[in-house]
DNA sequence: GCATATTCGATAGTAATACTATTATATTTG
DNA sequence: CAAATATAATAGTATTACTATCGAATATGC
């Protein structure tokens, strides 16, 4: 996978001008990424993304509407990348079960390493995801946005591991709540275990995140 | 439990001044929940709800520092609420395996009715903490007012409902991991249904989020 | 290679937000 | 009735989240 340099799409609505067609705009996702990740979505503003970019915040304007609509940007590129290791890891693999395993892996472990297959820290990414990409969507423009298809890239996620528990288990009744729950549960117990470890059972550095939640759908769907 | 006119006590650090001292600290709270359930956490502001209060934003930063905070004050109003619920539920209940289903069913089942114990409507409350809940601890400053017991009520319920589980089934490792999958897994769904249904498998009105939760609880502790 | 878009930097400006401070008046309490 | 407390009214500040304009640099099209 490393050396695909493969080229995600993001729906054009999220963006007035495509960040991934300047040297600019690629810088400002590139930054962007660095400065959530260090001082959070709400402390995050364009101006001081300016001062690191070296450029006006009317520069950035040009590209972004404003500050949700980058975070709606980024988050659909990430969840593009996991649906392309989701392919890459399932294809060629009969068994559901494997595939499934498979999937779960990728939706529960952390990313650690940057595959640099773009100007974009994954790593990074990964870990705004973790802490700010609820605030995407816990929003009241959420039924608005969701119209346009601004979280497209992540339904499609849910809906690819959806049926494959489908194909395990076909009068299985909850198969989108079971991976959405899934998906979020891993993010929150990450958190939880970094801010606020009474919440959880796992630890940094281990696996069990990966553990509980294989154990819960092989349990469930049964 | 409707006449027992309960009175729910809050860490004092997470207020300026007592509003549950005066009837105006009562009215903030009241209408800070109308108003936050009406426009949002983000739009609101403590000028709009001295409009609604006939007071000046002034006097409503004596009883909290700021928007944060009342936030905080008012998830763990919610969860101090719901351990008393849970409390109550389980009282006088031998069997543990009772005891967890129905916490279970506190924990997932939507709030429909106003108990009015107080001035506060549990029901918009509950929506609250279903749509906004997570901002007061996706924060950059979540270690810090962790370490203040900021989010003390929240752990005890995790906590009571952990120590069901154990007793259930003492070798279970994820006990923790377990409740707060369902805590947070419950109100994602509800806010799936409502607003990205295609992530979800239920629909408002139905019980199959409790459904789904008690048949993993169960599922997963055996 | 010259005209013409396009892009970007520089600057300015605005309305709203998130507060803080001060003073005077009203109300409670001892 | 005095003293303390609470609140209203007002003013003011720094920051945020934009929008607008203009001129210089650069790229593109013929």
């Amino acid at each position: 996978m490393k050396n695909l340099n493969i080229h995600i799409e993001i729906n054009s609505e999220l963006y007035s001008k495509n960040p991934d067609s300047t040297e600019l705009g690629q810088n400002i996702i590139a930054k962007s990424i660095e400065l959530i990740y260090e001082i959070g979505f709400e402390a995050f503003t364009f101006k001081k993304l300016g001062i690191l970019l070296n450029s006006p915040e009317s520069t950035i304007y040009r590209y972004f509407k404003n500050k949700h609509i980058l975070l709606i940007y980024l988050t659909s590129w990430y969840w593009a990348w996991i649906e392309y290791q989701l392919v890459f890891a399932t294809t060629n693999v009969d068994s559901p079960r494997k595939r499934l395993l498979k999937s779960i892996d990728i939706l529960t472990k952390p990313v650690l390493i940057d595959n640099s297959i773009s100007y974009i820290n994954e790593v990074l990414l990964s870990q705004i995801i973790i802490s700010e990409s609820m605030k995407s969507y816990h929003t009241k423009s959420v039924d608005e946005e969701n119209k346009k298809g601004y979280f497209q890239t992540y339904k499609n996620v849910v809906q690819r591991v959806s049926e494959i528990v489908l194909e395990i288990n076909a009068s299985y009744k909850f198969p989108h709540m079971l991976i959405s729950t899934v998906i979020e549960g891993a993010h929150q117990q990450k958190y939880f275990a970094e801010h606020l470890p009474s919440l959880t059972d796992t630890k940094k550095g281990t696996n069990s995140v990966t553990e509980f939640y294989t154990n819960m759908v092989i349990q469930v769907i049964k």
